[in-house]
DNA sequence: CGTGTATTATTGAGTCCGCAAGCAATAGTA
DNA sequence: TACTATTGCTTGCGGACTCAATAATACACG
């Protein structure tokens, strides 16, 4: 092969660093697994995942309730996502809007009693269609590394 | 503890499923990460990531060029959403589109002389802050497994 | 106190992308 | 040949999110 001739493309037999492929296929398993489940998700309960995440957190929260900016950096949105993202959810009945004694610029984010029925109805058939995804093509064990790696990653961690 | 009163909270200390846990970490770290590389990508040559994608996924192909429904499986991206995306990139002058002769409904999307030169401008930074966010906290073995793992997901593999 | 700064939340404008529908070209079939 | 899928691509519409700007409250410190 000549070195004298201008490239006119990028060899693509050269093998990407292992970091590059890894976040490639990240980018890739990430889009692909989301629509799946966003798609399912929607289909059978009118949910988008970020929906369901939010329901999700807030109904491990203490008083089923939490502040809108812990609520963004928990589902990594800005405030301005959270803050839409709740519209819906307010408008669906499934969470309302409380005030917070102590600072009157919070306005928490409360899971209402149909929010907690509604977590309660979907989290099962949800979370088989993602054990399903892990575990068809991964071992227990596999799948153990995978999250702790990805918990290293920046946000990773919980 | 009774369990004779009804649950007004999903139990946070009930431990996820392994399965459930890998799934939230890979939401959390593709949102962190995705915000960081675009931030710098936009700030610093105008590109999103999915631009810059396409523009290196177009830089190997055969002629530097693909038929946009294959670019779209590679992106994972919907035939639609990569019509708005290209569309972007020929206002840039990055992408062309071009005629196949031998199928009349297909336009290719052509990488331009500016395009590759855009991919080979971008790509040792963009590279750069990628290898950072993995290495930072894994090892290359590490790196490795995880590429490995994600690609047996859903859409994972190149 | 009072003033300046930080924090919490919302809003308006704009981007990106998916879905559903539609058009044009090709392939399959009788 | 004519008729019916199927494939490749685009477009209208709408949803979801970000950024920048704004308002209101809290806090720190002279």
């Amino acid at each position: 092969m000549s070195t004298q001739l201008p490239a006119t493309q990028i060899d693509p037999a050269a093998e990407a660093p292992p970091a590059v492929r890894a976040w490639t296929r990240l980018l890739r398993a990430h889009a692909t697994t989301r629509r799946l489940l966003n798609a399912e998700l929607q289909a059978e309960h009118g949910l988008t995942i970020n929906d369901y995440e939010a329901l999700q957190v807030l109904s491990c929260a203490e008083e089923r309730r939490m502040k809108r900016v812990d609520l963004a950096r928990r589902l990594v949105l800005t405030p301005s996502g959270v803050t839409r993202l709740l519209e819906g959810l307010e408008r669906a009945g499934l969470v309302e809007r409380t005030a917070c004694s102590s600072d009157l610029r919070v306005v928490y984010a409360q899971l209402t009693d149909a929010g907690l029925a509604k977590v309660r109805e979907v989290s099962c058939g949800h979370e088989g269609s993602i054990r399903t995804m892990f575990e068809e093509h991964l071992s227990p064990a596999q799948i153990e590394q995978l999250a702790a790696f990805l918990g290293r990653l920046p946000g990773g961690a919980d």
